[in-house]
DNA sequence: GTCTATACAGGGATAGAC
DNA sequence: GTCTATCCCTGTATAGAC
């Protein structure tokens, strides 16, 4: 352990090179998702968002072992940033996280456009980020749902759970493609009708 | 377009060459439609679904002026069998569809994977499906909303239409991930939510 | 008109040089 | 660690056989 190297910030504090290849990866995804943020997520091959970056797509994918794997870094990324998104249980968060995300198309289109090839055979990566996403909001929305009762959880919570991620995630596609859509007032709709 | 022969039938054209034309790419609509509902919508190939079939993809593109056209066919070929999705237009119609759907995990597969892209760009035929799916359905719903209530239909007639049809595509999503998530369930309970 | 054969540009992925 | 070169597969376009 050489703690001479005095550049790397304080997480990186494991292996010497290690730490720059870690910091590499977070640019190249940070970089990636300004890109999906400004420009969509139309043609996006490997070469191209690696031209966008300045480097070759063979250099992504020394950092990511597939494309999928990349994109699904790159959602991961936007959960983190997604204002506590998931934070705020009381089910309405979801709509704070509809707006938030209504500023940047170019994501909600990586998003749904991953979701909905998710459970095709193949895409191993989509598939367990959206199966695990799916599950840990359905539990933590019943959660706060059946608290808010007062009562323990039962499969109307979890009924009701699906059905608010749903919708969320279903307005969004709708909203792609005319944006007359209201995501934010779909939600809250949905949260006065639950509410009583 | 150069129409040199007058208005005729189109049944009794020249040798009926033209009818057979129609009635093969039927054929191969019937042929693709049945192998996404049984093998799913995995590594869907033009090659593939042609060998399928038992042709070249060549042939396919005789048809079908593109891969994506070819899929937007099936699903409105899809819809024309689902047990009058549309029709009976109390907005429950919609649990009735899914419960057919739920028999053919791959369509829902082919839908979700189309929906989720449409919106990105290229992806032109698949846009204008959605599009006017989605258009089309929520002014349907919206009206029969309204007349059960006996009003003209306003935005919120609106707001609850696409809320419907969100619920109904994101829960399939979620469904094809864990089949351990209610589909019918979730609409039913979401239109008892709205009856009140 | 219907189809096969074939060519082509572009995609993701991999191997190995530096 | 990053690039070049390459591989195989994809969708698409064209030529021409029947």
């Amino acid at each position: 352990m050489d703690d001479e190297t005095a550049d790397a910030p304080p997480e990186a504090r494991k292996r010497g090179s290690y730490a720059k290849g870690i910091r590499r990866r977070q640019e190249i995804l940070d970089r990636a998702l300004e890109i999906f943020s400004e420009r969509g997520y139309d043609g996006t091959s490997l070469r191209s968002i690696g031209e966008a970056i300045g480097v070759t797509h063979a250099a992504l994918l020394h950092y990511f072992p597939s494309k999928e794997a990349l994109l699904i870094e790159v959602l991961r990324e936007r959960d983190a940033r997604g204002t506590g998104f998931e934070e705020h249980m009381p089910f309405p968060a979801l709509s704070h996280g509809a707006e938030y995300n209504a500023t940047v198309p170019g994501l909600i289109a990586l998003y749904t456009s991953m979701a909905g090839t998710s459970a095709d055979a193949g895409n191993d990566e989509a598939r367990a980020y959206f199966t695990e996403r799916f599950a840990g909001l359905r539990a933590k929305i019943a959660t706060a749902l059946a608290e808010d009762a007062g009562e323990p959880v039962d499969s109307e919570h979890m009924k009701l759970a699906s059905l608010i991620i749903g919708a969320s995630d279903g307005l969004q596609i709708q909203w792609l493609l005319d944006d007359s859509v209201d995501i934010a007032g779909g939600l809250e709709l949905l949260q006065r009708l639950i509410e009583r």
